[in-house]
RNA sequence: GACCCCAUCGUCUAGCCCGGUUCAGGACAUCGCCCUUUCACGGCGACGGCGCCGGUUCAAAUCCGGCUGGGGUCGCCA
């Protein structure tokens, strides 16, 4: 064993989804173990059997490899009752613990507990609210504390990286650590995530499981950069970074005490962001999965052309999700005209639009740039301005009043369905008549 | 209530440790202009902040104290 190396662990209970702020610290220990070229070890502290549940855990593994954060050991805590009793007998011997119906008690005479913490320096509790505590329950598996003490001193552990809830968990857990004659660990207590609205975290705020943010169409690089900063600068005015950078600056001393606000709108632009830079290949394949579990492909939908809804759309969504709305034209025939669109439709255009089937229909090569200069081409033979063709055509191929460029559109559309879509504008004329 | 933590634009932050170089820099959001067939992208610009009161000092966002405000923890949950 090489006592010099760092070893930091993430310790996610299976009682509920990996949420945000579990995904955060996690991340930070990642980062960190990777800045040391350092061990980070998953422990799933399933104690509770009551609330643990099979469903979690694997949900809390899925998203730790979804968002990349690889572990070097995984330990069960289930696994390891044996030890935490024997380690409390261990203290009963010294006359540390005594039992009490049932159940192990650690008893600690109150004293000034200094942590030195390093996010947050020095921090000395004068009180301790109680003198005694559970280690191990009358059903016999072991209370938090003891458990987290006893193993993350056994897979020394030498620096603790958790959220501030814990904070007050610290001076309790420093006293087992001196009964077991164990050496105290390093503790970092990480700023809380909060609310868009400042609050506590998850209450009223909708989406706090990793997995809800995966359906939604985020991106893992997207989410775990966001994390970075919430609590983190990586300095020079910098907000995008990679894992990789991170790991080669990170420094936990530099961590924020305060806690951090979520918020929507910046992980929106954050995830814009890494839409917009990624190539079209990889953004393409990415949205062809997507739109294909979200059953929003048609049957005709193939990768060559899902490449060119995604070619239109890169520039124009936040996250994936978006184009179940935004691309519906380009995967479903029957369009129908968004409320806001009436105003545009007001004006009868049928013999213009007739004209413009005429031309379409001459166009050999159905292309972009060969498809504008026929439609401009035509607006001049009418004497009216482009845009008074533009925007009735845009509602008659999607339905709505915003889209992407209306001759890419065509383009992508291809020259049948432009056809039978324009057609059935003209009969809408018709009808309203 | 007890114990503990925190406090720079609405939000995330740089600066604070090592006081003057800062009438506080960046980003998101918002608003405006340019580009333009719409939306978006891109470019340019605007708005907006050191919680309050004292102290130390020639000088404080930066150091100290108090206050106020926010947060966390007080389970045989983790």
């Amino acid at each position: 064993m090489d006592w010099s190396e760092t070893r930091v662990r993430f310790a996610p209970s299976p009682t509920g989804y990996l949420h945000i702020g579990g995904a955060r610290t996690a991340l930070f220990n990642w980062i960190y173990a990777g800045s040391r070229a350092g061990k980070f070890i998953l422990r799933i502290e399933d104690t509770d059997t009551e609330r643990s549940k099979e469903e979690f855990l694997k949900e809390i593994l899925e998203s730790m490899e979804w968002l990349g954060m690889n572990w070097d050991e995984i330990y069960y805590q289930s696994a390891r009752f044996d030890i935490y009793r024997e380690y409390a007998q261990r203290l009963i011997g010294e006359n540390k613990a005594y039992e009490k119906e049932g159940a192990i008690f650690f008893k600690y005479s109150f004293e000034s507990i200094e942590v030195d913490d390093a996010v947050r320096g020095k921090i000395s509790f004068r009180e301790l609210p109680k003198a005694e505590e559970v280690i191990i329950k009358s059903n016999g598996t072991p209370g938090y504390n003891f458990s987290c003490v006893v193993d993350d001193a056994l897979m020394n552990i030498n620096c603790v990286i958790r959220g501030e809830d814990h904070l007050s968990n610290t001076p309790k857990q420093i006293l087992m650590y001196r009964a077991l004659g164990f050496d105290v660990p390093h503790f970092a207590h990480l700023p809380l995530i909060l609310s868009p609205g400042g609050g506590r975290l998850s209450k009223r705020f909708g989406a706090t499981s990793i997995r809800e943010y995966r359906d939604l169409g985020y991106l893992p690089q997207a989410l775990l950069n966001y994390f970075l900063l919430l609590g983190w600068s990586p300095g020079s005015n910098r907000e995008i970074i990679s894992v990789e950078e991170a790991k080669k600056i990170f420094d936990i001393n530099q961590v924020n005490k305060t806690g951090a606000a979520f918020s929507l709108d910046k992980l929106n632009w954050l995830n814009a962001e890494y839409i917009r830079k990624i190539s079209l290949e990889e953004f393409s394949d990415l949205i062809y999965n997507y739109l294909k579990e979200k059953a929003c492909l048609s049957e005709s939908a193939d990768r060559e052309y899902v490449k060119k809804v995604a070619e239109v759309f890169q520039t124009r969504i936040f996250k994936l999700s978006d184009l179940i709305e935004w691309s519906g034209f380009c995967f479903r025939d029957s369009i129908e005209y968004a409320e806001d669109t009436k105003k545009i439709l007001s004006t009868d255009l049928s013999p213009q639009i007739k004209l413009l089937i005429e031309r379409i229909k001459a166009i050999g090569d159905f292309e972009a740039g060969v498809i504008e200069k026929e439609f401009r081409r035509l607006a001049g033979d009418l004497g009216l301005k482009a845009k008074v063709l533009v925007h009735p055509v845009r509602v008659a191929l999607t339905g709505r009043r915003i889209g992407p460029g209306l001759f890419e559109t065509m383009e992508l559309l291809g020259k049948q369905k432009v056809i039978a879509r324009l057609e059935h504008l003209i009969s809408y004329w018709a009808k309203k008549q």
